[in-house]
DNA sequence: TCATCGGGTGCAAACGTTTGCGGGAATGTT
DNA sequence: AACATTCCCGCAAACGTTTGCACCCGATGA
């Protein structure tokens, strides 16, 4: 069995101290430009490579960016997870990610793990379960940048990122007036996030300052996909005044709401608009095309390994980024 | 700055040296029943956790599982990724991810960032780009697991995980013949993929055996999904002896090759009959919903996970699994 | 009484790297 | 000539854990 090659082995065949090639090889300003080139020269020439355990156990930290999700769906998390790859790439970092399956005690095990590990950032986006931010206590007492990300919560001591939610119910709503609709309904995620009540309030108020005061907002909150039949029955069944546009706060409730309205007769867009909220991946491949609201799960995720840098370097204060949304313009909006 | 409590602080509060401790919290049989109780009490007491990073270097592993893959697709990664996050949580390990971006290189500096880390093992989706294994040599020369999962190559040194790629072809196309069509088109990824050339394979000699030997196969292959448009046309648009059938190999396929069809103005299942390949998310929210061959990627990250205890524990011969597909028969096929 | 045995514990080294400190040589300053 | 300064470099400690070995002590057998 060959051992590794370490520093040690480079200051041997170079009569170096370990001290000197340590330094030579992180480009220490106290060694002459000749011994770090010959440093460099003898590590390549016998394969070295740092080893990273004992370079993480010495300096407290192990150059792993840990990202915790309640579950990797299948349009948002693929892109975040694509962003965040890249950007950790740039700053040299790796990346672990846990799935907490949607449950509070795997989040908290998850965390924990991460201290363990003594990651560098932690970038978390809550459980529905989880009640609370205790869990975290272990992050902050051991200073680990905790970042939350999407769904997020209300607290002053986090940074956070997630999308300007409200715009997004509001622009919506906006979109869907001007294209001459009145009666929209609104297909939300569970009220547990703040996600979702940023977005119902945006839509509430844009159905209050563009449909007329009047109008009055049709809400539908969703726990599991399963309900949705029943609720977009009762929504779409109304002979009078039935709904003229539907608009969906994540690509998989758009993709069960059409699958519904299509199932029930409804053609899109002639008989009902739909509008999504969606990176744009899912949007495209559907026929029609939809119209959304996009979000960049890539972007998110290439700002979120930016901000652990951020967060390490400069102890300021908790930043809290909200990324502007826009719209998309598609075929699945008539009139 | 408080410090982390470390094995030390416990030995102090007890009174017991430090080796006996790492015993006593290791289970190791020399320690008596009733040392062993004090000190995991004194543990839980003082909130002990043990640092991963300095018994990581110690015993020369990490504790960490790599998963390396070309990109995270909307469909298979996420629950290939999830069946193995829940696999490596059972032996109590940890996820790392790296996407290459299918580019050959980064692919090569994944896996040497693996082994810097003294990972577990390493679970590898191989680029398409990639051509020779000689970039994993450092794996093999350092003695680390390595799983080829999906897109594998053949190599009897390393170990591989995939689906069984003949019968999918062959079982679907016998499908399709016992429903009554002849013509059937394969919508077929890039050809670099072993997994392409068993699908096509299985394809070739299911038409052989089942459409009867006058029936030239047709197989259309795609390395960018936007010459879909044009090859599809092409077979589609013949008034005689138009394909009734087509047979694309993964979700992505499916669904633009759905697109397509319908922007041709052909009906599924009316005019087109059509089968996939697919884990079973993307086929349960299309309408109609789609007939498919089952490949669990969630089975498939679970089966990942144990092979890299099995591989660790018992140095044996390299294993070669070939995990079996079955017909799921939803609406999209008609006759 | 003495050798033997075994259960329970401690000593100390080792893993590879980083880093504060100190020193020697060469150069510049008075 | 004496002294300060600068440039390179080495010594040694430290990070937290595991583990081979030696040790002590009480019990057992002859």
């Amino acid at each position: 069995m060959n051992r590794r090659t370490t520093i040690k082995d480079i200051a041997r065949v170079l009569s170096l101290s370990i001290s000197t090639v340590s330094r030579a090889l992180s480009d220490h300003p106290d060694i002459s430009p000749l011994t770090k080139k010959r440093v460099a020269e003898a590590a390549s020439q016998l394969g070295y490579r740092a080893n990273l355990l004992a370079r993480g156990f010495r300096q407290q930290h192990s150059g792993i960016v840990a990202l915790i999700l309640p579950e990797v769906n299948d349009y948002f998390s693929p892109s975040l997870i694509a962003g965040l790859s890249a950007s950790l790439r740039q700053s040299g970092r790796m990346l672990q990610i846990f799935l907490t399956q949607d449950r509070a005690e795997l989040e908290a095990e998850a965390v924990q793990q991460c201290v363990d590990l003594q990651v560098e950032g932690v970038l978390l986006s809550l459980a529905s379960a989880t009640t609370g931010l205790d869990h975290l206590n272990p992050l902050i007492q051991n200073e680990v940048p905790c970042i939350l990300i999407d769904k997020t919560a209300e607290d002053a001591e986090l940074h956070s990122v997630r999308f300007d939610g409200y715009q997004a119910g509001y622009q919506a709503v906006r979109y869907l007036v001007a294209k001459g609709h009145r009666e929209i309904v609104a297909v939300l995620g569970s009220c547990a996030w703040r996600l979702t009540q940023e977005r119902e309030a945006g839509f509430r108020s844009g159905v209050a300052q563009f449909a007329g005061s009047q109008a009055t907002p049709n809400v539908i909150h969703v726990e599991q996909v399963g309900e949705l039949e029943l609720l977009l029955a009762k929504q779409f069944s109304r002979t009078e005044a039935r709904p003229s546009a539907l608009f969906a706060m994540s690509d998989e409730l758009l993709a069960h709401s059409m699958r519904y309205l299509q199932r029930m007769g409804l053609r899109i867009p002639e008989d009902v608009s739909v509008l999504g909220v969606s990176d744009g991946k899912f949007p495209m491949v559907s026929v029609p095309s939809i119209s959304y609201v996009k979000t960049s799960g890539y972007d998110m995720g290439w700002l979120a390994g930016l901000m652990v840098s951020r967060v390490r370097a400069q102890e300021g204060g908790t930043e809290h980024v909200s990324m502007p949304v826009e719209i998309v313009e598609q075929e699945s909006v008539a009139l």
